[in-house]
DNA sequence: ATGGTTGATCGTCAA
């Protein structure tokens, strides 16, 4: 059976609502995670998503920052949410579902961005992210048995010099520096992850999916990171039909920054 | 080298 989940940084799913509901309606993806919902749960807007064919719906938001959301429209039990770090942050939330003949648990991650300075002496947002990277290698593709395993989310790091504009630029920029780029590698050999956007479209062809704010013509100047990802454990690989980045959706109206990534399954 | 934009919330932080 066709088997569809999509990821995406929102930016504030309450401002956003409309363009999620649009998207939502066009690709029908069996499941949505959201991140940077940005939305206190008291407040989430659970009857926008059951008015569409989305009843199915789990949270973890905060005040004002991080959060995340699984929007289904199959039905998922044993919820997690994981603290990572003890910091208190909303920015894990897995749940587990059945379709066709697979059991999935779907990790659904906001990975901390880590500031603008890459030395973890000085800057305690990239230590936090350096260490939010080391609590992920407990992240196994297989950790449950019987149980596939699928992880989107913001990882805020670009691992392949074919994830970034300019490889060489951006080095030293916090995203695409080698402690990270090496750590989540590390995270993705030791957890046996497969990462399925890579495998559908393969390096060394540029694929970004997230474009800044601050530059000018983000269509045209095209400096953009792929942030987003799509992991899953091995199994998955060959039931995997397609990856798409809807890059168009940067320039829907009032966009966020980040673009949807779908991941297309025969189960 | 610097500044550029956006959102939640209401001065400032996070991204």
């Amino acid at each position: 059976m066709p088997f569809t989940i999509a990821t995406w940084n929102i930016n504030s799913v309450r401002l956003r609502l409309p363009i999620v509901e649009t998207f939502l309606r066009r690709f029908e993806p069996d499941i949505l995670c959201l991140q940077e919902t940005k939305c206190p749960n008291d407040l989430f807007p659970h009857a926008a998503f059951e008015a569409i064919g989305y009843p199915h719906v789990a949270i973890h938001g905060q005040k004002g920052y991080h959060g995340v959301a699984t929007i289904s429209k199959l039905p998922f039990d044993d919820v997690v949410r994981q603290d990572f770090c003890a910091v208190g942050d909303a920015r894990h939330l897995s749940v587990r579902v059945e379709a066709g003949e697979k059991r999935i648990r779907i990790h659904n991650l906001y990975v901390p961005a880590g500031g603008d300075e890459p030395d973890p002496a000085v800057n305690p947002k990239f230590r936090h992210k350096l260490d939010f990277l080391e609590e992920m290698r407990a992240m196994r593709a297989s950790g449950e048995p019987g149980v596939s395993s699928i992880l989107v989310g913001d990882l805020n790091i670009a691992p392949f010099e074919a994830d970034v504009w300019s490889h060489k630029q951006l080095l030293k920029v916090v995203s695409h520096t080698p402690v990270e780029t090496e750590g989540m590698i590390r995270v993705i050999t030791e957890g046996g992850w497969a990462d399925l956007m890579r495998h559908a479209i393969p390096v060394p062809e540029k694929l970004y999916t997230w474009w800044s704010y601050r530059a000018k013509d983000w269509d045209a100047a095209d400096k953009g990171r792929r942030l987003d990802h799509v992991w899953g454990s091995g199994d998955l690989v060959a039931d995997l039909r397609g990856i798409e980045v809807l890059r168009e959706a940067r320039g829907w109206e009032r966009p966020s920054d980040h673009v949807p990534v779908i991941a297309r399954f025969d189960l």
